[in-house]
DNA sequence: AAATGACACAACCGCCGATGA
DNA sequence: ATCATCGGCGGTTGTGTCATT
């Protein structure tokens, strides 16, 4: 990218597009823009609002940093768990994935994918797409990221009996830009919940569950009786996922056992090919982390002891 | 204090499918 | 049926920031 040049204005410019980092001004101009004709006709949009950017420039400015539902931050170990579900299931499909994950960006996903999985990945030498990777996501990562969304819950319940604001996922503000969504009444609600229902499901799943989906937003209380979708990964079926209300994460289950409320028991996770691993010590109770407070600190340097993610690696080899 | 490296993320690019003239 | 335009997507790169030396 030439942007220290194209940034530039001089009057040779004047005429040109402008490329590189959005200036506040840019910013403002757009978002008054959107305010008073809506979104769309994005070429339209470039030319009539002043800005010299493309069309495509101003959508993604707008889709990926200025839309008021945009959420920043640290993504929270329930979204990562959901990540890296879905992306077992679709694949590098980006904007399917960002559209279970409300307030976030197929941008953002994919960013987090690469700088930290494929990272992680990258330091054990395996191949993200292999079945190697997968296992070990499967077996090492998702009941580790279970663990802390369990963790987390817990600790937002005992803050917010405290009556104490505070976002769900620790260091992650939501945008500073225009207004926290309705949906964020609760810090995180869970894969299933957007304003038009449950997002988790793809459409066809959905449907097929039509019953139990009024198409409404569903409501915290009614979370709890949120419909069993069973979501096959592997041996992994994740049963039921609903709403943090009561900070309660919901049902997993591991190889047929359920992973509920307050109890998290690491056994069921071994199975006679994991089982291999125990002298490669599963975490008990606490999770073992580099940090002492993953909920505050980077969460990306210290998901993973990484001579133990080693030591796993090698024992699935 | 300066240099260097690693990291996260914003932004760009090229491709492709949908749509309308 | 063809072409042009637009919007969306996934891959890639540039840049700012922070940590380390």
């Amino acid at each position: 990218m030439s942007t220290s040049k194209s940034v530039s204005s001089s009057s040779e410019d004047d005429n040109e597009l402008r490329r590189g980092p959005w200036t506040l001004e840019e910013d403002n101009l757009l978002s008054q823009y959107i305010s008073s004709h809506g979104e769309g006709r994005w070429n339209l949009l470039a030319k009539r609002s002043g800005l010299k950017r493309t069309g495509k420039s101003c959508r993604l400015r707008w889709l990926n940093y200025l839309k008021p539902d945009v959420k920043r931050g640290n993504l929270t170990p329930q979204e990562q768990l959901i990540i890296l579900e879905l992306h077992s299931k679709w694949g590098n499909r980006w904007s399917k994935i960002a559209q279970n994950l409300p307030g976030r960006t197929d941008n953002e996903i994919k960013n987090y994918w690469r700088t930290r999985i494929q990272k992680q990945a990258r330091h054990l030498k395996i191949d993200t797409d292999s079945r190697e990777f997968q296992e070990l996501v499967r077996r090492f990562w998702m009941p580790r990221l279970l663990q802390k969304a369990k963790e987390s819950s817990s600790s937002a319940m005992s803050i917010q009996n405290q009556a104490t604001p505070m976002p769900f996922d620790g260091v992650s503000q939501h945008s500073t830009v225009g207004t926290i969504p309705s949906h964020s009444h609760t810090p995180w609600q869970g894969p299933c919940m957007n304003e038009a229902g449950p997002t988790y499901m793809d459409q066809h799943e959905q449907n097929s569950d039509s019953e139990h989906n009024n198409g409404s937003c569903i409501s915290l209380s009614e979370s709890a009786n949120f419909p069993k979708v069973p979501q096959h990964f592997g041996r992994t079926t994740i049963t039921q996922y609903h709403a943090l209300n009561n900070n309660d994460f919901g049902t997993f289950t591991y190889d047929g056992y359920n992973v509920s409320n307050n109890v998290y028991e690491m056994d069921n996770f071994k199975t006679p090919t994991t089982r291999v691993a125990e002298d490669a010590q599963y975490p008990t109770g606490d999770c073992q982390m580099v940090g002492s407070n993953w909920v505050n600190s980077d969460f990306a340097c210290n998901m993973w002891n990484m001579d133990e993610l080693w030591q796993f690696s090698k024992l699935q080899k």
